[in-house]
DNA sequence: TCAGGAATGATAATCATTATCATATTGCAA
DNA sequence: TTGCAATATGATAATGATTATCATTCCTGA
């Protein structure tokens, strides 16, 4: 997957530095699909929710994604099989994953704060979100 | 990637509660390339460095880390890009990654080793490994 | 109202990872 | 040590999530 041709130019729909970022249609829908999503989501799995709704494509979602995440509203965390999950950015979810069954379960704790704000001020960096996982191995798998 | 039929049968090639795992020829190999490298690897990479000393397959590197990650010699995180990196686990490695550029940069302060020891405790979950990341975007980018 | 840029959808292409399967290797019992 | 059964390996085909492409539609500002 080292394919990002036109990257760059994806970015600016949205006037440059405008205070309410003015979503199209199709981000605002991702959005707002999302946050009435009490768990996370893949974009496929966006896609089958929402075009029950009103129609729409699954390019678009993706796109609607990149772009939501660029503004900060959307974080995503990756499963062990690969697929890309988003949710809307509200508080921290974080997991603990077993690597040989794939569960994941939530953990509700966050020491991070404070290291994210240190690391906004020291770097460079705009920071939007962390992640925070843990892997291992269940019980049941263990057994 | 939904596909996951034989995942159970691979896990026991070694028995079963040694002490030592002993490896096989090719998972010792890819942990030993992955402990001479100073930056996580993706699992085609580590392919493209380990084939110019012995031969050995592509399958075979991703079944050994798949089984070095279980055995919780190996740790792994995921780029913006999909690719897997893998690296020996010794010290934490977190990072900084631009959403828009995806360069990422290491962070050395980990404060999850407590809220880590917790979980392993509290939860029916032996932990292996975490991976902490921040995401953002870049001054580089940002201008 | 019109032109140009951006957004959208459908679909083809990409490519990291898995599955498959034939073969080689290993560990173990006799 | 021999033979067997189980496991490991390699080559390669298949998979599937994500991206690129491109024709069309939608906005927006002059």
């Amino acid at each position: 997957m080292i394919l990002k041709k036109d990257a760059e130019n994806s970015v600016e729909a949205t006037p440059k530095g405008s205070t309410k970022p003015h979503l199209t249609a199709g981000q605002q829908s991702v959005l707002d699909a999302l946050q009435h999503q009490p768990q996370p989501l893949s974009a496929q799995a966006l896609h089958g929710l929402m075009r029950c709704q009103q129609p729409i494509g699954l390019a678009t979602i993706y796109r609607a994604l990149d772009a939501l995440k660029l503004l900060g509203l959307v974080q995503h965390r990756v499963t062990l099989t690969g697929e890309t999950l988003y949710s809307a950015v509200k508080h921290d979810h974080h997991y603990l994953t077993c690597l040989q069954c794939g569960v994941s379960v939530p953990v509700d704790t966050c020491p991070v704060k404070e290291l994210e704000a240190h690391l906004q001020g020291a770097r460079s960096f705009r920071i939007y979100y962390h992640t925070l996982e843990f892997f291992g191995v269940c019980d049941r798998c263990e057994a």
